[in-house]
DNA sequence: ACCATTTTAGCACTTGGTACTAATATCAGT
DNA sequence: ACTGATATTAGTACCAAGTGCTAAAATGGT
């Protein structure tokens, strides 16, 4: 049962869409048309041949910036810091830090800025995360400016531990909350 | 200046591993060497031609069952993956991970690879973190290779919730454990 | 039946290789 | 300096999956 060429066309691209890896002469052997047909159809839907199309698969998938997380010591720009007592940095929300799905940022740029803040406010030579909290109050999108406050709200320096209340926003809403249980040691 | 045959392999691992889409000429060229010294390395090295390597790159991209998070948005390696039952991914740690002062790992990579993993294990179009429990059992430094298990503890369907639970370890000691609450939809 | 459109065929040429053979270069040890 | 071993280069035939081109054959609509 042959196809008319406007149906070919059209379940053509749908094929390669689904499935880019197909070489030509599969193809022509699954529409039951030649292999120059099919050339003839790649043409006017200008789809280019096998090898282009998994390239830029490929492509799309290595040459995209690396999303991993920054390398910068604090993630989000601190604007205020009082030392073992508050801090507060901004974050804006790119592209870069969200679902392409969705539009929603990915939970760990929350999480890496309320976690770096938390590490930056603490006045030592080390201090590493032990325990933490994290609620997720509401999504944050692209765009969107997310501040947030680390609040120090005990230190126990017998436990070498200090415990940090997150609370990050956007416009003035809470989008987020974490509470952070953090091991200090000072050298010297 | 020409590098010994085994300076020159070593070289040729990292060349290919930053840019996969080069061709045996190239290489030949940068390399100062002829294009049969070049095969002759791969063949040894088996590094598969060029066509083979891009290949592979998309197909990672493309034919996983990842649906949720596109596999170029998934922090670390997935290696195995039960949708709504459990995953495992790998992530080398590198100096990028780690802070400088004391080569230790910031916990938001840990997070990032447990998270997401979290997030790849939903079988669902929509998976956000709701909340989550995280425990930083023991430092993780630059060279260890974390392996996270996620496994799914429960699903309430009439919520829209999911638990996981993610382990992380090295050298089968556990690093990292996180309970993430997670917000699912399935969209149509 | 006629013309346009569509489909098929065939040939030369291209890339980026494999597989294989054979000739040189280079170095190490005696 | 000579001998082997190792490393490098050269060259040939071949392959996959195409492009580009010309030309013939089939089909459809009126």
């Amino acid at each position: 049962m042959k196809y008319s060429k406007k149906d070919r066309q059209k379940l053509l691209l749908e094929t390669l869409d689904k499935n880019p890896f197909v070489t030509d002469e599969n193809l022509a052997s699954t529409f039951h048309v030649s292999v120059q047909t099919i050339r003839l159809d790649r043409m006017e839907l200008s789809i280019p041949e096998l090898r282009e199309r998994i390239k830029s698969v490929a492509a799309h998938n290595f040459g995209e910036d690396v999303k991993s997380l920054p390398i910068d010591e604090v993630i989000g720009e601190i604007i205020d810091i009082d030392l073992d007592k508050q801090a507060i940095s901004i974050l804006d929300i790119t592209h870069d830090h969200v679902f392409a799905r969705n539009g929603i940022a990915r939970g760990h740029h929350l999480f890496a800025q309320a976690n770096s803040l938390a590490v930056a406010v603490i006045n030592d030579d080390l201090a590493l995360t032990r325990k933490s909290n994290l609620t997720f109050v509401k999504p944050v999108k692209v765009g969107d400016r997310v501040i947030a406050k680390a609040v120090v709200t005990s230190s126990d320096v017998e436990k070498n531990s200090t415990l940090i209340e997150v609370t990050s926003k956007v416009e003035n809403e809470t989008v987020f909350v974490g509470q952070f249980s953090m091991y200090r040691v000072t050298m010297s």
